[in-house]
RNA sequence: AGACCCAUGGUGUAAUUGGCAACACUCCAGAUUUUGGUUCUGUCAUUCAAGGUUCGAGUCCUUGUGGGUCUACCA
């Protein structure tokens, strides 16, 4: 077997190729993807899930899913459901079953006697606030606890009886026998078990003593056999903590290595602000298309192959980070481009009618609907009906246009109605307030798109409707949830103050009818106003679509 | 303040591990365009500071500065 082992990309590919190349664990490469099953998940985990498995993927490796369930005050089986379906959607498919950290915990409790049995764990009586006493400061050594030197007879003793449920919840916990002098704090005999008498979303009742994170996270790293255990950052000062008990217990050696979370701009990652927003109301729910959250993303209309560019491209590195909105748009826009449908909805609709068309003639004609790609146009398919009045986008009109380069609708103009004719507008009327009520123009009968003989030219495009045909939309128009980029890193503002209060507008927009077959999750380009995404509240008679992304516009008018 | 981590255009990431600092996004300008979209071309802009090693330093060393993380019976 010739095995040709790719080059790194990053730092942490440069450990894996390091490991391989010394033929550690026999060229195994197994990473895995540890959501605590308490919420949903966000684009910070979609960084980490992409992170574990493309190097999976890379290396012939596998990737796990496994849940880290050691608190069952928190979890809910319904949370698994909704991970297991994140990750899917995102484009990935773990090794095997779903995995429990939970079906560790016979593994984990032998785990704890093994190491009271080396004298290396005690039971502590302390209460949580000595405890922290205890701990000392970030300049000041701890203190030994007074339980710290029981015997290992004792320890046992006591630590089979907290399994058995002799004691009640915060009387004991099984701390590790390290170092209460150790400069990293989590080395100053850290907690490894706590009593709980609480029922567990999938063990039930079978546990009233339950293992911390350092104790369960580590170990079931090894017991999976993971090589490469990729986490965040903030848990650098952990890895002194997982080496010393792989080593204490001699389990097999899965390696933890850092990178920097991503952070993105205008979105918040931390699961406790995300259920505020929620719980107050401030958003419809978790997979609100505003939210930074998968499913509200997914329901906004991203498609995964652009979040997972989007995360792939933003690297791997240990600098904190912050990512600008503009390419997390660039990256859905470029997808969407190549992917998405064209059809014309006009969102602000006026009417325009054509002076000179007959009052009841209804010409079907043919627009391009799938995107140009390299080397194959645009394809021209699906009917599309044209008739005496039609609407048009209000912004689409101007009075008196002040620039030059205006190629739009205003007296005077000749504008090309997008696969249909060219037009000449010859003026408006308005109401009392100086509001438009109606366009008026006349149409050239030999400029129809295709086979136009007219020898008019028109600088300017626009999309249309015609009145008698469209269905009613209703669109809804997100902008950024946020007015700061950062609205988490202000001391002394609560993030809550950094709200858009402008961040959805509902707007009753009218499609062309083909609109009206649009699924859930469908997206299409609105032409020349953005992506748009149908939603599931929408029904037959009127979908609902979503602004996924908006188009770049060059006008500056 | 102790330990640990980090520092390259506006943002993010590269630089054959000591050999001409590049790519993407953004901005701006132009070409094409029956979407003011796409595509194409071009412009602006970068090594935290000081010292040292070296023919040569973004890269190695020292000091400093700035930022981050850590004192939950959460993960």
């Amino acid at each position: 077997m010739t095995e040709r082992i790719p080059e790194a990309d990053n730092f942490i590919e440069e450990f894996i190729v390091e490991d391989l190349k010394n033929g550690k664990h026999g060229g195994r490469v197994h990473t895995r993807f540890p959501p605590e099953p308490n919420g949903y998940l966000h684009i910070g985990h979609a960084k980490a899930i992409v992170i574990n498995f493309e190097i999976g993927k890379k290396y012939g490796g596998k990737t796990n899913l496994r849940m880290d369930d050691t608190n069952p005050s928190t979890e809910e089986t319904h949370f698994v459901t909704n991970i297991e379906n994140d990750l899917r959607w995102l484009g990935y498919e773990w090794e095997g079953e779903t995995l429990y950290a939970s079906d560790y915990f016979g593994e984990l409790y032998e785990f704890a006697l093994r190491l009271i049995d080396k004298g290396l764990a005690y039971v502590d009586d302390s209460t949580v606030e000595e405890i922290a006493q205890q701990k000392g400061d970030i300049d000041r050594p701890g203190t030994n606890s007074p339980f710290r030197d029981r015997s290992i007879t004792e320890n046992r003793d006591l630590f089979e009886r907290m399994k058995a449920g002799e004691f009640p919840d915060g009387s004991k916990v099984l701390r590790a026998k390290i170092d209460m002098a150790h400069p990293n704090l989590l080395l100053r005999d850290p907690v490894l078990y706590r009593i709980k008498h609480e029922a567990h979303h999938r063990t039930g009742d079978a546990w009233c003593i339950y293992p911390l994170y350092d104790f369960a996270h580590g170990q079931s790293d090894s017991i999976e056999g993971i090589t490469h255990s990729l986490c965040s950052l903030e848990f650098r000062h952990h890895r002194d903590l997982y080496n010393w008990l792989i080593e204490a217990l001699e389990i097999f050696p899965s390696r933890q290595i850092e990178f920097a979370r991503m952070n993105v701009d205008y979105l918040i990652t931390s699961k406790r602000k995300l259920k505020k927003l929620v719980e107050e109301g401030i958003v419809a729910g978790w997979d609100d298309p505003r939210m930074g959250t998968l499913a509200g993303m997914r329901r906004k209309g991203y498609p995964p192959l652009a979040l997972r560019n989007f995360c792939l491209r933003t690297g791997v590195t240990k600098r904190d980070n912050q990512q600008e909105y503009d390419l997390l748009e660039h990256n859905v826009r470029e997808v969407l481009n190549d992917t998405a449908d064209r059809y014309m909805a006009v969102l602000d609709p006026v009417k325009l009618v054509l002076t000179n068309y007959p009052a009841d003639q209804v010409e079907m004609l043919t627009a391009e609907r799938q995107p140009e790609t390299e080397g194959s146009p645009a394809l021209t398919e699906e009917a599309l009906p044209f008739g005496k009045e039609l609407w048009v986008e209000r912004e689409d009109y101007q009075k008196e246009p002040q620039n030059r380069k205006y190629f739009r609708l205003a007296p005077g103009k000749d504008v090309r109605l997008k696969s249909a004719y060219i037009i000449h507008v010859s003026g408006h009327e308005e109401d009392a307030d100086g509001v438009v009520t109606q366009i008026n123009a006349t149409y050239y009968p030999e400029s129809r798109s295709g086979n136009d003989t007219s020898g008019v030219s028109a600088k300017g495009t626009i999309h249309w409707v015609a009145v008698r045909e469209a269905i009613d939309l209703e669109v809804r128009e997100y902008d950024k949830l946020f007015t700061d980029p950062t609205p988490m890193d202000h001391e002394d503002r609560d993030f809550l103050e950094f709200i858009n209060p402008s961040s959805l507008q509902i707007l009753a927009a009218k499609g062309e009818p083909a609109l009206a077959k649009a699924q859930p999750g469908d997206t299409f380009q609105f032409l020349r106003k953005g992506y748009y995404t149908a939603d599931p509240d929408g029904t037959p008679g009127k979908p609902v679509f979503n602004l996924t992304v908006g188009l770049k516009s060059g006008w500056k008018g």
